[in-house]
DNA sequence: TTACTTATTAACCGTTTGGTTAAACTATTT
DNA sequence: AAATAGTTTAACCAAACGGTTAATAAGTAA
């Protein structure tokens, strides 16, 4: 039998406070910041309410701590992903099926982001600063200029982005609208998605550079991005 | 002097059920029902909270009325949209500027809706029953096959209104990740992304039939909305 | 004016909520 | 074993909340 100095893991395998974090991310994503009940954390972690503030304070760390732990699996994904590969097409490819993949596990993921992003926008800038992105934008204009993309990448990145993350964060409203309310069709508009997002891409960026139709090459106002 | 029988106006020409209405849909759409307090809503109309009850039963019941007028602001535009016009890129082209427009006018919608959405899915199906859009779908198709076009319709709709509204709904975020938290430059970049996504449009239109990559012609699964 | 209906308010009520406390339990140290 | 530090709990608390009530004010009809 081993002494366990830092932290004693439980029954099941987990310290408490993992217990609490997988409980309070459960439970934040899917109630929000405003609509989740300390008591429901508790019952979800299967603990008293009082350990939530002995291990983090009050409501708002406990969570503070799940909604930078969720901001940061979202949004470094491009951040790291656009260096790991060398192919630009290859990478774009990546990172859809990242994403797919990444939102299909969880679905409350995307709106509740966007609504608590709404709610704190303070909180961002701080997060934005802790995580150093400030130098996300250069690289990605970089990166795209390498490829010889001559548009503002921010708008195909957007619509690379927000192509992925949409239906899910519509889902409610397309389930019955468009899928009948079967999972099993949602799912796999979405795999036809992927492709059609890759497609998309590829059209964009083989198209662009021959086309007549200009859109704003001197985008001057890029370089703003200060923090 | 006139007499007034069904409701009489207030001071500032609103009865006070509008008041009441445009108090609750500021606050709903900005805290969520989970967030705004009943309290608030009043104090917004200048009116006792009292009466809140006494026009709507119930938080809930006002919450409804807030989200239904809502929520059919947004989903029968491209209800309506896709009849008015003949021309298809026109359309298409009417669809962005019409979306950019509305949320422009308030970027709380987007994320409210998304969110709400996700809190009672139930009542979506409600709606999408009141509003008789059980033929949307069947239309959207027609008119696509009419203007020779041939993949899945909902995929490309789906781009173009995520297109529209991610930029809205993330703002939080890409305002000081893009845009150095300055408002001019987000304005100009909407107007830059309404070209973009008509352009994007119309190469996908475009070139959809001539090209060899081929995306699911055959798609079976599109018939599958009942309600 | 009088009677009556509708609109509006201040005060109140029961419940829920985030948070605290003091005691009990568990492990580690001496 | 005794003392100590860390962990967990039941019970409690004050504030906030949605909702009610009883009384008042205002408009309408006779």
């Amino acid at each position: 039998m081993e002494t366990m100095k830092e932290q004693q893991t439980a029954n099941d395998g987990l310290t408490t406070e993992e217990k609490i974090l997988a409980a309070a991310g459960k439970v934040f994503t899917r109630k929000g910041m405003a609509g989740a009940r300390m008591q429901d954390i508790a019952n979800e972690a299967g603990i008293n309410k009082a350990l939530l503030h002995y291990y983090f304070r009050s409501k708002e760390k406990l969570f503070d701590a799940i909604f930078e732990k969720t901001f940061q699996q979202f949004v470094p994904l491009m951040h790291l992903e656009f260096d790991s590969t060398d192919d630009f097409r290859q990478m774009l490819r990546n990172m859809v099926r990242l994403y797919v993949m990444m939102v299909k596990k969880s679905p409350y993921l995307p709106s509740f982001l966007l609504n608590e992003m709404h709610q704190n926008p303070d909180k961002i800038q701080h997060l934005l600063l802790k995580m150093n992105v400030s130098e996300f934008p250069k690289r990605l204009q970089i990166r795209f200029s390498e490829a010889g993309i001559t548009g503002d990448p921010r708008q195909l990145l957007l619509t690379l982005i927000s192509g992925v993350i949409f239906p899910f964060a519509a889902k409610p409203l397309l389930m019955p609208l468009f899928f009948g309310n079967n999972e099993k069709i949602f799912d796999r508009f979405i795999e036809d998605r992927s492709v059609f997002l890759e497609d998309l891409m590829l059209r964009m960026l083989v198209n662009r550079e021959e086309d007549d139709i200009n859109l704003d090459s001197d985008n001057s106002n890029f370089n703003n991005n200060a923090l």
